[in-house]
DNA sequence: ACCTGAACACCGTTCAAGT
DNA sequence: ACCTGAACACCGTTCAAGT
């Protein structure tokens, strides 16, 4: 785009073009539907200038280098989520939580990855995690134990998340990823390998069920740890 | 390298050079130890070529595209960690497991996601899957959830120790990922975030702890995700 | 202050040409 | 068959110059 000449008819500002001026806020705009459609580490900055009809330094001059609009993304998406009522039970409520952040993370390729690693912004975050601890509290964790198991739980499962993010794309891209799993083993001393790829022919031949294999996953995975947590809590209480 | 113009002196073949042919195995290895030195996802193809003396286009001659020379990484790092012994209950067997699999995987990061994301190639995974999977079946888990269970403690140890490679690398970049997190809150509602933050403040004061802290979230992750599984056999059993 | 347009230093990948 | 050397189409980032 915009890469003609300049010709004499052709306006020289985007106001006299009637395009609407460029603001930070349009900008985090332009990528939160970037991101949304593409995931956060795959659109580029051109591309990000081109959604708003402007040059690649105007993104630098309004709100900074990749990694800034991105932070501003991430911000934007953590507003998303409904936090459950803080009266619940602490294992539903967090059951309810991480179910939330998942239905909205999904949404927005890249973030979750982005959250386990950097966690959010204080000024995002704050509020979450504060009702986050006082459940822990409540539930009768120390202070160093509950900010580790909120530490944990957080990113279980932004990880999980993260990974279906990735898995979904790769598939997308090509179908081979579990190519060679699901053929029966060439040793036959491998009889728990032929077990798994006996599942997972199961698995394949059923096109409904491979769907779900990772939301299935999350929900395994949420289910055994948050089953470990509560265990834990019952030691720290009968001692 | 072998960017100056052909010197009439300058030996035009890697044999008159007195350099060793370039072979698999030998790019390999360089690309093995790139990883260790800066992680999977870091190192370029250039640099790559450079440690072995060699042009980029020699790189493809001789194995193929970058994600080809990665998966071949992948697959020696997998060949470096011992598989516990065979006669362990369950539980201590993938205790075991999951904590060789992280210091070998720890020398070389980036690998751990690659494992979460695409698995291990049959050939170089295959006998451990077998165990893996023989421990699930013996301790009562029938064919089906043994393979989700697989699936669920590999990725669990996998993603865990990728969020370890990806924090560490940024630590080393900038202090202040938790910046922000540690300072008490300006609003006096937030009670809980106080809490985390004093604990956070506790960490930050101990420098050795906090040296620690991922290494603790790994262990404190695997023991309670072990206790759900097991939890969850206890269920199977008495029903 | 805001925007243009080009440039810089990279990247993975491809390819004709040499030996 | 193996290697050279340059090129291609990208990328994030910077910057002098225009309005």
């Amino acid at each position: 785009m915009a890469k003609s000449a300049p010709v004499p008819g052709r306006p020289r500002s985007r106001d006299a073009a009637g395009l609407p001026a460029v603001t930070p806020d349009r900008i985090i705009d332009a990528a939160l539907e970037l991101t949304a459609r593409h995931g956060v580490e795959t659109w580029t900055l051109r591309q990000l200038a081109g959604a708003v009809d402007a040059y690649p330094a105007v993104i630098y001059h309004h709100v900074g280098d990749r990694d800034t609009v991105v932070t501003a993304v991430v911000d934007r998406v953590i507003a998303k989520y409904e936090l459950p009522d803080e009266n619940m039970p602490f294992r539903d409520w967090w059951r309810q939580f991480l179910t939330n952040l998942r239905t909205v993370f999904m949404q927005y390729p890249g973030v979750a990855r982005r959250v386990a690693l950097n966690g959010p912004s204080v000024q995002a975050g704050g509020p979450t995690v504060d009702r986050a601890m006082r459940t822990l509290l409540e539930a009768g964790f120390d202070q160093d134990e509950a900010a580790m198991v909120c530490r944990l739980l957080v990113s279980q499962a932004c990880l999980f998340i993260s990974l279906e993010d990735d898995q979904r794309r790769a598939r997308e891209a090509k179908d081979k990823i579990s190519a060679g799993w699901g053929a029966p083993p060439a040793n036959p001393e491998l009889s728990g390998l032929a077990t798994l790829n006996e599942s997972v022919q199961g698995r394949l031949s059923d096109p409904e069920k491979n769907q779900d294999y990772f939301a299935e996953l999350f929900d395994y995975a949420i289910d055994r740890v948050l089953d470990g947590v509560e265990k834990r809590l019952e030691e720290i209480r009968g001692s």
